[in-house]
DNA sequence: CCTTGACCTTCCCATCATGGGAAGGGCCAC
DNA sequence: GTGGCCCTTCCCATGATGGGAAGGTCAAGG
């Protein structure tokens, strides 16, 4: 009863990650090379699969790679104090946290000014009038560094 | 008095749009070409610098540039009927209120998982616990195909 | 007149996680 | 043996942004 072992696609089915981002995630160092068959074929076992799974529950949570591979490795060392587990956790709600307020901040605004809006066949447009506002920028110091995901979705 | 022109320098810190980012606004078709002066430096004048205004506010509303593209023409076009930017908005808004629902759902379970974590020098984790759980994957049919800002800032 | 320093130009590269697609080979069932 | 999937690697694109190199401009001060 060796251990049932399948190719990258099915584990892509297995797991919900596709082989694409599994070959990446090796390419990329956060998982260790897949074994080989001797056609070149990589192969899975259950442990993979698992561990994919993992990963792939992870990112579900919106957690970067380099967050996951903190995390793998913590689900690996047995022992590991649960303190560390959460600090990521909580530093991760952080950013979504973080986030959540300026979409809101930006829908908000965006609602107030669609609310004015008579969206008609006239000309005179409070949401054109709102953007065309001759305001300088707001603080020219350091604005938003964020440096992450740095936009929003695209419209 | 002919119209006081400044360096794209100059204009930056005017508007609160980098240099890079105006250059890559030209190159992209955004903005028209910049006058330049013999020296090949470009110059912009007031009408530009408002322009520039135009496309922070936008951007800061999260609009993407391809709608910051629309937004700009129907600006410009006066007498167009207002409906065509209250629909661009509304759209904005719409995907501005689907992420934030994405993100809540993620902070939400995390919130949900920390507060079960001891947090401890102890290893039993919830967190990871849930991670590892060994679900298959969600509907392996669609898997959001948002295909737009498709991850999360990153940890 | 020449240097210095601040600014400009273009060009290339990196990000982050993901997908698309080409070119070539493997594997299996008919 | 052949057709139809699957696998392999490699390259490119995304979106909006920054970093930085190599080289030209410009104005002020010696």
């Amino acid at each position: 009863m060796s251990e049932q072992r399948v190719t990258i696609g099915e584990a892509a089915r297995l797991t919900g990650v596709s082989a694409k981002m599994i070959r990446w995630y090796e390419e990329t160092g956060l998982l260790a090379p897949a074994a080989r068959l001797e056609s070149g074929y990589r192969t899975y076992g259950e442990a993979d699969i698992h561990t994919l799974r993992f990963v792939r529950r992870a990112r579900d949570l919106g957690f970067s790679v380099e967050a996951i591979a903190d995390l793998l490795a913590l689900w690996r060392d047995r022992g590991r104090p649960s303190a560390g587990v959460k600090a990521i956790a909580l530093e991760q709600i952080a950013v979504l946290r973080q986030r959540i307020t300026e979409l809101e901040g930006m829908a908000r605004t965006l609602e107030h000014l669609a609310a004015t809006c008579c969206g008609d066949a006239r000309p005179d447009c409070p949401i054109l009038d709102d953007l065309a506002a001759d305001e300088p920028p707001p603080p020219p110091v350091p604005r938003r560094r964020r440096g992450l995901g740095r936009g929003v979705p695209r419209a």
